[in-house]
DNA sequence: ATTACTAATTCACGAGTAA
DNA sequence: TTTACTCGTGAATTAGTAA
């Protein structure tokens, strides 16, 4: 057996249950009442779930008297790959670099990068103390989430000042350019955007319209 | 959106669909009818299973009256990676090669083997005219299920004589100690079993007891 | 627009049991 | 022993609305 069965994911996972005793191509031999022991549900239910994933196509299953023997049939299989085919592309190897074109900033950001109590934190948590003002980057929205995907965000805690608070940040370590950044994200923002703000150690001095490339 | 969602899976398939949209730590920035008519589910349900799904610490649910905004929580993470886990063992490089034990054979095989329409279907699908008797290899039931899952299997279609009928079988093709061969299995063969036969385009001349190598 | 409550309905599950 | 039926119960889903 392996760990949690979480309610709810149960058809699927009676699914990958079988396809992993059975393998893509071979068989399972055993009995409902042993698949519902090992399996966390009734011998009842084995049987009907089983009768039902028959008559979908996902397996073939041929039940005697002393026993089930259960086979993965073409959709079962086709539907296995398909969502494995999906989470490949969460978990594999995947974009490794975007390309965006940098635009004229908001004067706004440069208030907010000078605030001590994220500049500490940028040092210790990002390595490097940010240059006071943001490059801001329009990027192609999925495009940017494959690529973000593949990142661990950094947290960067909020506070509050006698004037102001200051929201939490989430920011991702990149290269822009080759060289070391971090897109910063507003914890609060609630739509991504079109537009990401980039900060680094130095004023990267780019002229707005120059298309720039993000890389892990 | 992607193919065919079916029924029964869309637990699994709900979290995918976020998973998939937000990015592994990215933010889905949606409203529950919006994903409604993307998933195929009324907007009540899609609300209550991101409750749902909150509650289990699957996801972080951010809901206003402008719409909802999910990110995946560590739980979900780990769910989604676990069921990736199980599923690259299915779909991913495997073991592509096992160890068994031959045994003396049982002399009905030769009699199979001899028939005209198995060894018609052997040339023409195998590649090759079977030596007229079959090698009993002993083996580990699990190994073999992992090992053979990787296989595509060759349907040998049955057929009837004027004296008896002879059943269908699936063939694998192998390497036997890296020489061509194939495993045959019985297709109403209802119980797996320790022992597999092969067959080869020659007599492979081995001494019962000798461990011999199967690969793909 | 939204989200999400309540009520009605449908469907899934488990217990008992026949074959 | 099996599988799988019927049936009662409870959970899940949808429809209708409130906020």
């Amino acid at each position: 057996m392996h760990g949690m069965r979480s309610p709810g994911m149960k058809d699927f996972d009676l699914l990958l249950f079988i396809a992993k005793k059975s393998g893509l191509y071979g068989k399972l031999e055993s009995s409902t009442i042993r698949i519902s022991r090992e399996f966390g549900m009734t011998q009842q239910s084995i049987s009907r779930k089983l009768s039902e994933l028959k008559d979908k196509g996902m397996i073939k299953r041929y039940s005697s008297p002393s026993g089930v023997s259960v086979v993965l049939d073409r959709k079962g299989r086709e539907f296995l790959q398909d969502r494995y085919r999906q989470m490949s592309s969460l978990f594999g190897r995947k974009s490794t670099a975007i390309k965006g074109k940098v635009i004229r900033g908001m004067g706004e950001s440069r208030y907010y990068m000078n605030q001590k109590k994220y500049q500490d934190q940028f040092r210790k948590k990002l390595g490097f103390r940010a240059y006071p003002g943001t490059v801001n980057v329009t990027i192609d929205k999925d495009e940017a989430a494959g690529f973000m995907s593949a990142l661990e965000p950094v947290h960067i805690a909020g506070f509050t000042t006698e004037e102001r608070s200051f929201g939490a940040i989430k920011a991702y370590k990149i290269r822009f350019n080759s060289r070391q950044a971090a897109i910063i994200v507003p914890e609060r923002t609630r739509y991504s955007r079109d537009v990401i703000e980039v900060i680094a150690p130095v004023n990267m001095r780019i002229t707005p319209g120059t298309t720039v490339r993000l890389s892990i």
